[in-house]
RNA sequence: GUGAGCGUAGCUCAGUAGGUUAGAGCACAAGGUUGUGGCCCUUGGGGUCGUGGGUUCGAGUCCCAUCGCUCACCCCA
C-alpha cells in the first residue's frame, strides 16, 4: 500500500468543512477592508526566495522543496507567500495605475521541517500584503483586519506582541552594540547562539534557551536604538491602535525569521496551540520590492496558519450534513420511475440520495436516516400502478400520499424547507 | 538534523509472571415486522497483533533491527 508523504496530510470530513467555512469567512472580512484576491503558483524559482527570505534563513538553508526542471533551473515549492506577491505585483507593473495596493491570498506552502503539533511539512496560509503606503495606516489596516477575523471566528486567548526593527539607519548602531555586549560573553552563549553572533546577531534576542536567557535580560533594547523617524513611525503606530482599541504587548524579543522586515514585526501567538504557538506574524518590509529588482514600494503584511487557527476552533456541532430527500425505491419495475424521480429533484435544486444497492427497505430507511434525510419519498410497485408516491416527513414520522404527476409541473414549494 | 514515547479490527482501546481457536465498545451488514428509520434484542463479516530477524517446547507479550506515527528540541504560520 502506497501512503502519503510525511507531513502532508489529507484533509477532509469535518476539518474540510470547516476549512471551507473558514475561507469564505476570510474572503467575506478581507472584501470588507478591500483586499483583492491573488492566486499564485506553488512553484517559483529558487532565486525568488533566495533572494527574498534571505540566504542565512533556516527556511533557504534547509528547508525548502527544492529541485531541478527538465531543462536544468532549480525551481522551489512555495515556503511562504510575500515574495511570490512581490514578484507578481512588479511582473504585472500593477503600481502603475495604483500607487496603493491590497492584496490577499489563501494556500498551501511547503517546508522540510520535522512534523511536530500545528506543524506540517504541507500546509496552509492566508495572508495580506499593502502596497505602497509609508504611513503606520497601512499597519493599521493589516492589523485592524487581522483583529476582525480573529473576533469573528471567536478566537480568544491570543497575545498580540509588537515591536519595531528600526530601518538601515538606526539597525546597524543596535546590531554594533549587541556585538559588542555579547563579544565577552562567548562561553555563555548555546552553540546556536555562536553561529548567529557571526551571521545574523539579531536573532541572539529571541533564543529560548535558558542558558542565554539570563544574557537577554540585560542586552541592549532595539527600542532603545531608533532613529527619530523610526520612533516616531512606531509611537504613531502605537497611537492608531489605541484609536482601534486593539491590545498589544510590545515585545523587543520578536524579531522574525526572515530577512526582509523592517521597523514593525507582530507576532499573535495562542498558549492552547502548543510549542508552535504562532497563530499570525508580519511587519513592515520595504526594501523586499526594490531588492528584488523591483519598484521601489513600501510594504506591510502577515500570515495566518491555517491548520493552526483550525486547531483552535473549539466548535463541537456535527458537520455532517442534512440531505433534502432520500428516495427509497422497492423492486424492480420501481427503479426506473425512481431514478428519473432522482433525477428530477436533484434539477430542481434539491439534494437527494438513494441507496444504489437496493437493499430492503428497512435499511433503505436506515440509511435515510443516517444521512440525515429531511424528507423521504417511498417508491414501489404499488405505488407506481397508482401513479403515486409516499413522502414520509422524517422528524414527525408523518406520511401522504402524493401524485408522481406533480413533481412534472415542477410543484415543488410546497415542500420548500 | 537531535531526543523521547507509542504501533493489537474501520475507530477508541483491553490483553494478567510468555501458555489452547486474540477480545470489548463503537461503527458496518443481515434479521427480529411477507414494504417503513431512530431505541432495544439476536446473529454475522472483519486482525498475517507495523515489518523483519532472534530467544523459547511455545511470542501480541522478552531481545535486536527497521519502518511509521506522535510530542519536544530546533525553527516557524
Amino acid at each position: 500500500m502506497i501512503h502519503s508523504i510525511r507531513g502532508f496530510n489529507d484533509i477532509y470530513g469535518k476539518e474540510s468543512v470547516i476549512f471551507q467555512k473558514l475561507e469564505s469567512l476570510l474572503r467575506e472580512i478581507l472584501k470588507l477592508w478591500n483586499f483583492k484576491e491573488v492566486r499564485l503558483p506553488i512553484l517559483e524559482k529558487t532565486e525568488l526566495f533566495q533572494r527574498g527570505i534571505g540566504d542565512d534563513t533556516d527556511i533557504v538553508e534547509k528547508e525548502m522543496y527544492t529541485f531541478y526542471d527538465r531543462n536544468g533551473e532549480s525551481l522551489t515549492m512555495r515556503p511562504e507567500g510575500t515574495a511570490s506577491v512581490v514578484r507578481f505585483l512588479n511582473e504585472h507593473k500593477l503600481y502603475g495605475s495604483d500607487r496603493y495596493l491590497k492584496f490577499f491570498y489563501i494556500g498551501p506552502m511547503f517546508r522540510y521541517e520535522r512534523p511536530q503539533k500545528g506543524r506540517l511539512r504541507q500546509f496552509h496560509q492566508a495572508g495580506i500584503e499593502i502596497f505602497g503606503l509609508p504611513h503606520p495606516l497601512a499597519e493599521l489596516e493589516g492589523i485592524s483586519v487581522l483583529q476582525y477575523i480573529l473576533s469573528r471566528i471567536g478566537i480568544t486567548d491570543t497575545t498580540f506582541y509588537i515591536n519595531s526593527l528600526g530601518c538601515d539607519l538606526c539597525r546597524p548602531g543596535y546590531k554594533e552594540a549587541l556585538f559588542s555586549f555579547f563579544d565577552n560573553k562567548e562561553e555563555h552563549l548555546c552553540e546556536d547562539c555562536k553561529r548567529r553572533k557571526i551571521k545574523n546577531p539579531l536573532r541572539l534576542i529571541d533564543c529560548k534557551s535558558t542558558k542565554c536567557q539570563e544574557n537577554l535580560e540585560k542586552a541592549p533594547k532595539i527600542t532603545d536604538f531608533l532613529c527619530n523617524n523610526c520612533k516616531n513611525h512606531f509611537d504613531e503606530l502605537k497611537n492608531l491602535l489605541f484609536l482601534y482599541n486593539i491590545s498589544f504587548e510590545e515585545n523587543p524579543k520578536i524579531v522574525r525569521g526572515l530577512d526582509y522586515y523592517n521597523r514593525t514585526v507582530f507576532e499573535v501567538h495562542s498558549k492552547s496551540l502548543g510549542a508552535q504557538s504562532a497563530l499570525c506574524a508580519g511587519g513592515r518590509y520595504d526594501r523586499l520590492s526594490k531588492d528584488l529588482g523591483g519598484f521601489d514600494l513600501p510594504a506591510f503584511g502577515w500570515a495566518m496558519g491555517i491548520e493552526r487557527l483550525i486547531s483552535l476552533i473549539t466548535d463541537s456541532s456535527d458537520y455532517s450534513e442534512e440531505i433534502d430527500f432520500f428516495v427509497v425505491i422497492i423492486g424492480e419495475s420501481a427503479k426506473k420511475e425512481g431514478l428519473t424521480v432522482i433525477d428530477r429533484l436533484r434539477k430542481a435544486g434539491y439534494s437527494v440520495e438513494y441507496d444504489t444497492f437496493f437493499g430492503s427497505v428497512k435499511s433503505q430507511l436506515r440509511r435515510a436516516d443516517k444521512l440525515k434525510a429531511k424528507k423521504t419519498i417511498i417508491l414501489g410497485e404499488d405505488e407506481i400502478k397508482r401513479g403515486v408516491f409516499i413522502l414520509k416527513d422524517m422528524k414527525e414520522g408523518k406520511e401522504e400520499v402524493v401524485e408522481i404527476n406533480k413533481l412534472w409541473k415542477g410543484d415543488f414549494v410546497k415542500w420548500s424547507f
